[in-house]
DNA sequence: TCTAATGTAAAGCGATCGTTTTACATTGTG
DNA sequence: CACAATGTAAAACGATCGCTTTACATTAGA
């Protein structure tokens, strides 16, 4: 693998369960198996960094998540809540720590979640057969919802929001 | 008032806005227009300032979700977010931002979402005239998902998950 | 008016931050 | 063997962190 990726990826472990503001660069080094120098030569910078982490999340993400169908979204939901356990959702958590003031990072959330909602709507209308908008947008909620509520819940949150999601497919539509 | 409860709601809005970690001391004697010698009076320190403020805001909160019925939970919600704007769940963030490796912020955020879960509950119980612990989750997961979704859906979340928990509780319960 | 308390302003504490530099070891290539 | 290139280890940069201390002003009660 290519070492800046390598980097990326370990960056993206320490930022997710540490924090990014709370994760300092010696740590980064550490755990990169690298010296500083080399790390600064892939990285550029602290925020360079995390701009590369923020989008190589969002391309994992959205690929586990092209699906046909709810049941399906929430499915993958819950393999991913498995496999990378329940921290909410990274994005808002990078935002709200730098408060929204560092214009990387609320670009790189901003272009995420408006893709994240995109992709909400079209699953939506694949399952259906038609566009719903409003259905979509509670589909949405439900997956934010389980996203964050799995953080005390567990996956039981997903559950929860699959069953709930299950019955509005069916009452409207 | 008194100067400590005035240290403590000027904490909650900064660390509030701008995150725990980033926000500094020196900003804090600023913004509280104290001294840092007065501040550490009152304050203790940081983390000791911190659990106040979520102490606080806890109660705060759960004032005002005394309410006896699930949509009057999301009229209660989508106010909160009007005034005091929508950056996810204080509590869920703090926890974040430290790695939950701070066991004063960790049992803060723990006992928090422990009574809020079980208020949710109350407020479903009471709407149906009977306990749904399955209905109440879903309930519990519309709240996070309007919650976090509010941050880049502005207050239309809420009326989605709004309208999406009448529907639960009308074809449920 | 003397005194003790309480405040401010500001310097300073050691530690850590993100980042750069210096000095040296290890490479693969001609 | 010579030679760039690329890496490491570690010191050092100025800035800022949470927190304490020093020196001085203000005030209220005896």
């Amino acid at each position: 693998m290519d070492k800046t990726d390598a980097l990326t990826l370990t960056a993206e472990r320490l930022f997710d369960q540490n924090g990014y503001t709370a994760t300092g660069m010696d740590r980064l080094t550490q755990a990169a198996g690298m010296s500083s120098r080399t790390l600064y030569k892939h990285a550029g910078s602290k925020v360079a960094l995390m701009g590369r982490v923020l989008a190589a999340r969002d391309r994992r993400f959205m690929q586990s998540m092209d699906v046909a169908s709810v049941d399906a979204l929430f499915s993958v939901l819950e393999d991913w809540i498995c496999k990378e356990g329940a921290r909410g959702c990274f994005f808002l958590r990078s935002l709200a720590e730098t408060g929204g003031d560092t214009p990387e990072i609320a670009a790189a959330v901003s272009a995420h979640k408006a893709a994240f909602v995109e992709r909400v709507h079209q699953i939506v209308a694949a399952d259906l057969g038609h566009d719903d908008p409003a259905l979509a947008e509670q589909i949405l909620v439900l997956v934010e919802g389980a996203t964050h509520a799995a953080v005390y819940r567990g996956v039981t949150a997903v559950s929860a929001a699959r069953s709930a999601a299950a019955m509005l497919m069916k009452a409207q539509g």
